[in-house]
DNA sequence: CCTACCGATCGGTAGG
DNA sequence: CCTACCGATCGGTAGG
C-alpha cells in the first residue's frame, strides 16, 4: 500500500469540523440556543477542544457568518454575466446569482440570527467589501442599457436583490422546514415581474 | 374627586406588562437570548409573578407572535382598499399596507425569531387563517383587473409581499438598529417597478 | 404576587 | 485535546 508523506488525508482537520457542526447548530436552533458542549459533541471533541481553535463562541459565529456569507460567490459572479440585452443580462445574472445562493442554502437564517441576536454589529465588516464592487457593477450594467427606465441604480439593486429574498422567504414560510426544492417556474415568475418592471414597454 | 366603580384605571394590567416586556426583549434578543428574570424585571414583578399569568416561556412567545402578526390588520385593510383602476389600487393597498405594517414596527424580527428559534412551529395555525381571506382578496382584485398581465395570483400577492419584505430588510441591513425613519420615496420606487412589471404596456 | 429554592445547563478555564 | 471544575444563570415551582 502507498501511504502518503503527510498522515492519512482526513475528511476535514478540527478546526473545520468545529465551523462545520457550529453552521449547521447556528442554522437550526439560533445563537443562543446553540451551546459550546453540543458544538464539541456534533464535531467529536470534548467542550474544552474548541478553546484550542476559536476563543469565543461568539468568534466562531462571526468567523462563520464573515466566510459563508454570498457575497463572496455572488459579486464576482455578477460581474461575469453576460448579454445582448438588459433582459438577456438580468436573466443571466439571476441565473448566476441563484445557482451561487443555492451553494449555501439558508445562509438566509444566519443573517437572521445576525440581524437579531447580534442587532447586524458584524455587517459592518461586510459592507465596506460589498459596496465598491456592486456600486461598479451597477453602474457597467447601466450604461449599456438605454432601454431600462429611469431608476436610481440602488433601488434597481435593492429590488433585485429583493427577489431572491422574497422568494427565499416566502418558501421558508410555506414550508419552514427549509428543505423544499427550487421552483425554477415560480422563480422565473418573480423575475418576469422584475424585468417587465425595469425596462422601458418599447421593445415588447 | 370621581371614583370609578373599579380601582383606578391603571395604563396596564399585569397580563399586558408582561407581554409588552416579552414583545420587547424577544425583538431585540431573540428567544433564547431573553430570560424570564429579565422579562419580569422590565414587566416590574418578580419572576415568579409570571407563571400567574402565563404558563411557560413558550406561551408566551407563541401568544405574542400570533397576536401582533400583522395580517389582522393588513387583510382588512387591504379588503377596504380602493381605486378606478388596477394601479390606483395596487398604491391605495400599498399604502394602507405600509400604514398598518408600521404599527407594529419590527414585527418581522419576530418572524425571524420564529423561523429560527421555533423552526416556524406557530406558522401552521396562522395559515388557515390567512390563506382564505387572501385568497378571496386576489380573486377580487384580478376580476376587476383586465390590463393586469397573466401572472398566477399566488405570484401576484407573493411578489407584493415581497415588497415590503425587500424594503424592511433592506432598511435593517442598512441601518441594523432598526429606527432607521420611513423612507416614502424609495418605497414607491418599489412599488413603481412591481406596477410597471404586473400591468399590461396598453395604458402608458 | 413574592421569596426562596430546585436541578440543569451555560460559557469558559486550569492543569495536565 | 481531555478531565474536571468555576461562578453564573437558566426555566420553573413550592409554599405562603
Amino acid at each position: 500500500m502507498d501511504h502518503s508523506p503527510q498522515p492519512l488525508p482526513k475528511a476535514k482537520d478540527t478546526a473545520s469540523s468545529i465551523l462545520e457542526a457550529a453552521h449547521q447548530l447556528f442554522i437550526e436552533h439560533g445563537y443562543h440556543g446553540t451551546s459550546m458542549r453540543l458544538i464539541a459533541q456534533e464535531a467529536g471533541i470534548a467542550l474544552g477542544g474548541i478553546y484550542n481553535h476559536f476563543p469565543s463562541k461568539e468568534a466562531l459565529f462571526e468567523q462563520i457568518f464573515l466566510e459563508t456569507h454570498p457575497y463572496h460567490e455572488v459579486l464576482p459572479t455578477l460581474s461575469e454575466a453576460q448579454g445582448d440585452t438588459p433582459e438577456a443580462l438580468v436573466r443571466n445574472a439571476a441565473q448566476r446569482m441563484m445557482k451561487a445562493l443555492q451553494a449555501r442554502p439558508n445562509f438566509l437564517k444566519l443573517m437572521f440570527v445576525e440581524l437579531v441576536e447580534f442587532k447586524g454589529s458584524h455587517l459592518l465588516d461586510l459592507q465596506s467589501a460589498i459596496f465598491p464592487q456592486s456600486a461598479e457593477l451597477i453602474e457597467r450594467f447601466m450604461e449599456n442599457s438605454s432601454s431600462i427606465r429611469p431608476i436610481p441604480a440602488i433601488i434597481l439593486l435593492r429590488s433585485f436583490l429583493g427577489l431572491f429574498i422574497s422568494y427565499y422567504l416566502g418558501e421558508l414560510m410555506l414550508d419552514p422546514s427549509g428543505e423544499s426544492k427550487f421552483d425554477q417556474q415560480t422563480f422565473d415568475q418573480f423575475i418576469d415581474i422584475y424585468l417587465h418592471g425595469i425596462l422601458s414597454g418599447a421593445q415588447e
